[in-house]
DNA sequence: GCCAACGTTGGC
DNA sequence: GCCAACGTTGGC
């Protein structure tokens, strides 16, 4: 068993019919870019590599559908002059069943959730447990155990 | 520094 | 398509 947080954990926001979780396994790596709201983008910031991501499709679909990690931490957005960041974010693995919006506010493990509280970030955090527990929920195993923190 | 107007996000 | 939430902008 292993219960100890590994890594940090958050959720990342898009919309499918832009940028969806297949799409991430088509390129293999891409630049989380666009985000433009102080609170996603220090969450951006705030990534090491490894973190795990939990991929979210909103609007269609409104659910997790698939872990990615963080494969390179901030540096400057490439699509703006401004002071914006990205990542560089790779997929790990899909959810063999996806967790939809209705599963985790049904879930009271998982009310406490950020994505729940901020419900318009488009980058939030996410707490180790509930991490687990929507990989419970997804049927999907947890991708590869990661270095300790 | 306040606050109204406005724009965007995202659920429904 | 509507609307609530909420961040941002700009006038004062």
């Amino acid at each position: 068993m292993r219960g100890v947080p590994r890594q940090a954990a958050w959720l990342v926001k898009s919309e499918p019919y832009k940028y969806g979780y297949a799409d991430l396994v088509r390129d293999g790596l891409t630049a989380w870019d666009g985000v433009r709201n102080y609170e996603a983008r220090n969450n951006l910031r705030a990534m090491k590599k490894g973190d795990l991501l939990l991929f979210y499709h909103s609007n269609e679909g409104k659910a997790v559908v698939g872990f990615a990690t963080v494969a390179r931490e901030a540096y400057p957005d490439p699509t703006s002059d401004e002071d914006w960041s990205v990542v560089d974010v790779a997929p790990l693995a899909p959810l063999v069943r996806p967790v939809t919006l209705a599963t985790i506010k049904a879930t009271p493990a998982l009310a406490g959730m950020s994505m729940l509280r901020r419900s318009r970030l488009s980058v939030v955090d996410v707490a180790w447990p509930e991490v687990e527990v929507i990989a419970r929920l997804s049927g999907t195993r947890l991708p590869g155990a990661r270095r300790a923190r």
